[in-house]
DNA sequence: GTCTATACTTCGATAGAC
DNA sequence: GTCTATCGAAGTATAGAC
């Protein structure tokens, strides 16, 4: 009772992941992706029908994860400035999960979102807005300044995704000797980051108060 | 004595600067680039070769301007503060003059500098390296507190190229009302990445000295 | 410098046997 | 579910006349 096609659909989806990061939609080869994922090319159109059918599940699944691992750590029962950084680092983590997100977060940005249908989009705007639940929160506590939630987001995850997704043209830039970007590392950045962001959304007096009730 | 030739070349790249940016280096379509162009395409090849040298040409144009800016900014007399703030304003109007440039450069980050050469990436890296310098130049008169300027690039450009390059895909999701993501503009977005900036970079003292001397 | 016509290649997708 | 073979569309690039 071995399910083989599950392992295929798994493995394309791997595969498929690694092609359009690299590449992006246009630029990715179904060719490649059957070959990398050791499967025939029929196999990919007999389990997903098209090259943009298997980039939209590919993507969903994907943001579905990052949205609800946030949603995860907005429920929790701790300071709203902890749970920024435990976003920050939950991020991270799916990013670590899905080394080619970045790239593909960033190129369908790009790219408008073209390639993706309605249920994709809601599936993507579910991470501002598990994000902007926790600043909400904070900033209603007083645990935040007034600050607007579209703005903390866009204030924390592009850094994360464009310093993480830029790593190879980094190496590039710095063999040219133009600058030294080797030194800071991701695990730095990250600390850096939530340092930053504190910063950022700290309230105007420095007198914190503690969430009790 | 008229020289249409130059203008030819100046209507190829305009247009090709907005494909490029919509579709990315695969995605575009040098019968597009053309028909926009208003020139046959063989003219397109006459003048640039090939569409990664026309690719090229567009992109080091676009990077030599904006570090050229900063650099400019970087050598003006005054607080590195105010040099940061100036910095953003630049890096915006840079990217008004280029609407396309966002766009380009997450899906070149993303594209690990594939389609660049040489010369290409060295007047990438002529970007983080003109802001790099008003950073360490704050941190050395105290201005700042020691911060990694490479931090400090990355908390300042991926904000910006990310908002302003969101702004289609943003539209698509607040369709959705999944969330409201129209109420912030980008003069708004501007002004908050400034202040954010200043907290990021502020010394752990709050006592700013004056940079008289 | 400009245009038409086309050569050459690549790629997404499918037909059809097993 | 899996494979081979191939179709047809689309795209980059060029040849060659003007």
């Amino acid at each position: 009772m071995a399910r083989p096609a599950r392992v295929s659909a798994d493995r394309i989806l791997t595969a498929a992941a690694t092609e359009f990061a690299e590449r992006g939609f246009d630029g990715a080869r179904v060719d490649r992706i059957a070959r990398r994922a050791r499967v025939n090319k029929a196999m990919l159109y007999y389990h997903f029908g098209s090259k943009e059918r298997l980039y939209r599940a590919l993507l969903h699944g994907m943001f579905t994860n990052a949205a609800e691992r946030l949603r995860t750590i907005a429920a929790e029962p701790i300071a709203a400035a902890e749970k920024i950084d435990r976003a920050i680092v939950g991020l991270a983590q799916v990013i670590r999960e899905h080394p080619i997100l970045p790239a593909i977060m960033m190129r369908e940005v790009a790219d408008g979102g073209r390639h993706l249908d309605a249920e994709t989009l809601q599936a993507l705007g579910g991470v501002p807005r598990a994000f902007g639940t926790i600043v909400e929160e904070g900033v209603a506590r007083g645990e935040f300044r007034p600050i607007d939630p579209v703005f903390a987001y866009f204030s924390v995850l592009p850094p994360l995704l464009f310093f993480l997704a830029a790593a190879p043209i980094r190496r590039q830039v710095a063999d040219l000797h133009v600058m030294d970007l080797k030194a800071l590392g991701a695990d730095a950045f990250i600390r850096e980051l939530q340092q930053a962001v504190r910063r950022t959304l700290a309230p105007p007096s420095s007198a914190r108060r503690r969430p009790t009730s």
